[in-house]
DNA sequence: CACCTTAATGGCACTCAGCGCCATAATGGA
DNA sequence: TCCATTATGGCGCTGAGTGCCATTAAGGTG
């Protein structure tokens, strides 16, 4: 027997992420994302509301899909830069690599960060994915710079690389003829032009 | 007659929100921030549940007290600067003085900090706080570069300015032996360094 | 096939923020 | 005394989020 993509045991997931994703942003489009609530979500997906919760934490959750998961790669990835360059530009060339979509998802991509950038309750929520992220920008600074606890260092490039990304991405969202990682060049070349 | 402080006419108010803050922080404080309901504070201050929402649009602004209002003293700042220096002169200048407390607040605005700089339900609240504070700074350097709606620079700013002055605060809160205003410049400068 | 274990579902009831509505209270003025 | 003005606060509702728990749908075992 091939070791099939076993099926664990128990009763089988009567949904997925994606499958309630799909069906959220539909309605979000439709009617707003205030206006839609997890009961309308449910009933699209063909599940209890009670179980949209066993899979979104909340509803500010549910547009920000597999984020979390997708840390860990981010982590990884600056995990293996190499040792030669400078700090900056190993954390710079991450985030660019971290933001740097297979053109068959851009499309939902920006979808998903209009939805973010716009909505005033995501806007608040997104504050605590942001913080994540900077938090492993912070550790890896950390590591390479071989920082004590209290250093600012670390902390700070974690702020100011979120503010570039940020404000390029509300760029990008304005600019669909642009690329986002272009974008994210050109914002740090700003940066550094504005700061001297 | 001197012209008293005229009290306009109509039933007077039964608090304000000094003492709806007084009453909320020693709740906050015993409790914790989402420990505390709504209608403890209101208890607290002797006043209707309802009443409070007529002075705070929600729990999340009580501790960010008049923050809006001193907004407008941020916004006129800016507009005083001299022309004589960079912009980004003008900016640094306006956010280290923005941040630079009469000593007799100080213990206060501590414990308002640390309140929202670590509750992660406040943490997600003050990205709205913020947005507003970063568009005074956008909306002064737009000015001052004559840019095009579309110029990238003024959000940039920004958001720049933004994550100085919250990485200086964090700093600020874990050494209380430093003055704000000299952890302002230590960013500034340390940032200078890392990107050069 | 009956039975057990495992794991997911979803209903129910509850708390709390926030809001619309509106009757009521407390003031100054005519 | 009556009126206009303005604030209060009670009532009832919506909707997010949570704890609890019975129920369902598998796989495995004898």
């Amino acid at each position: 027997m091939p070791p099939s993509p076993t099926r664990p045991q128990g009763r089988p997931s009567a949904t997925d992420h994606a499958a309630i994703e799909h069906a959220a942003f539909r309605l979000f489009e439709e009617q707003g994302f205030d206006n839609t609530t997890m009961e309308q979500i449910a009933d699209a997906v063909g599940v209890g509301r009670r179980t949209l919760f066993r899979y979104f934490p909340s509803k500010n959750d549910i547009p920000w899909g597999q984020f979390d998961e997708s840390l860990r790669h981010f982590r990884e990835q600056l995990a293996s830069q190499s040792l030669d360059g400078t700090v900056a530009d190993a954390v710079h060339r991450c985030v660019v690599s971290f933001n740097d979509f297979d053109p068959a998802t851009l499309a939902q991509h920006r979808t998903r960060m209009t939805l973010i950038l716009t909505t005033p309750t995501l806007q608040a929520h997104s504050a605590l994915k942001y913080g994540a992220w900077r938090r492993v920008i912070a550790e890896y600074v950390a590591r390479r710079t071989t920082a004590a606890p209290s250093d600012p260092l670390p902390a700070l490039v974690g702020h100011v690389s979120l503010a570039l990304a940020v404000s390029s991405y509300q760029r990008w969202l304005d600019h669909p003829e642009l690329r986002l990682t272009d974008v994210f060049e050109e914002s740090m070349r700003q940066l550094r032009t504005y700061l001297s």
